[in-house]
DNA sequence: ATAATTTATTGACGTTGGTCAACGACTTTT
DNA sequence: AAAAGTCGTTGACCAACGTCAATAAATTAT
């Protein structure tokens, strides 16, 4: 919980009672390997905050698996879309690895924000972030070769490679599993 | 400046006071059509809401402009990413008509956020907002063909084509005009 | 109106990623 | 240990977009 709350920091610092109503919406869980927390159809009605343990943000386009997006320790994982939105999911959220995660629910979210200007502006401050972070995926798409977005993405997260099968990396860039290993190919 | 009032109305209704604190913020512009008012290198201190007017949001990479948003009549144009981290932009914000825009300045907003929750909490909604379009436009591009984009995009603005010309458009949608034009052959 | 410029189209050809199939390296199951 | 399944690699071939060049159409300048 301590970890939730030094990732608030970077954001805002709440003080001790605006912290104590906060901590009081939070629901810890423990997920399996390969369970998953949100399925489509659903309305996701949480932002999660990953303590340990790994996701993977993925739909089902006409039985082919397409990965959206990777969480890890210290991210959020949610789909924010439907968060914000109120739509069903068209996304699973299923665990990489055992992981606990610490559950926000919207409704009491959304009371916390009623009840706590600073609260309110941490929305805000995350919201914001959420943009800076798709939008510079957006650009990755936009303006560079799989072989450059390969690239920058081990330089960003070099572990990745360990922890994640290549097939998964490879439909997170967008191409098939034969041309990541091609990619990689070229010394 | 009561269309403003009106859009914000969509998100949250300002009372009349908060509403008359805003306003003094506001600063309004007439741009001349092909004016930039924003460039590469300065950061981007604003956010201005079309009253009048289109822009184009472009970078020049090696050479080649890459087209990377339209803003109309009635959209938020800022280079949201410079706006939010006080960094550089790297893109140019350049009226495509003669335009008539409504400024508001950073720094007061900032102020305006620390005053009144209400509009703290219209900054969060409108980073919301905006979250959900790049988040889409990211779908796009990293799940739909060009053909597939080029078709969502007449079908939700079917002006665009009488608006901007077809190799403004293709830039937008990540192809050559020679492409574009190739796509829109294909009947 | 005419000329100059810009924009859109078309053709020939190159490049890159996708498809399909085979195979080898590992892992998991029995 | 053997069998089955999964994952990554490689090859042959295909489809789609890019490049370069020519030309036509539309727009702007004179």
């Amino acid at each position: 919980m301590e970890t939730l709350r030094l990732y608030f920091n970077k954001f805002i610092k709440l003080n001790d009672s605006e912290w104590a109503e906060f901590e009081n919406c939070i629901v810890k869980a423990t997920i399996a390997k390969n369970e998953q927390i949100l399925k489509p159809g659903e309305h996701c009605n949480f932002i999660a905050f990953i303590q340990e343990g790994s996701f993977r943000f993925y739909y089902d386009k006409e039985g082919e698996v397409k990965i959206t997006a990777f969480f890890f320790q210290g991210d959020f994982v949610s789909n924010y879309r439907s968060f914000l939105t109120g739509k069903p999911s068209d996304h699973f959220i299923e665990a990489m690895q055992d992981a606990a995660i610490y559950k926000i629910n919207l409704q009491e979210l959304k009371s916390l924000y009623d009840k706590h200007k600073n609260i309110e502006r941490l929305g805000r401050l995350i919201a914001e972030n959420l943009y800076l972070m798709v939008a510079s995926r957006l650009d990755s798409f936009m303006f560079q070769t799989p072989e450059e977005r390969y690239k920058s993405l081990i330089e960003r997260n070099s572990r990745l490679l360990q922890d994640v099968p290549q097939y998964m990396i490879a439909s997170y860039l967008g191409v098939k599993p034969e041309t990541l290993s091609r990619i990689r190919g070229r010394k």
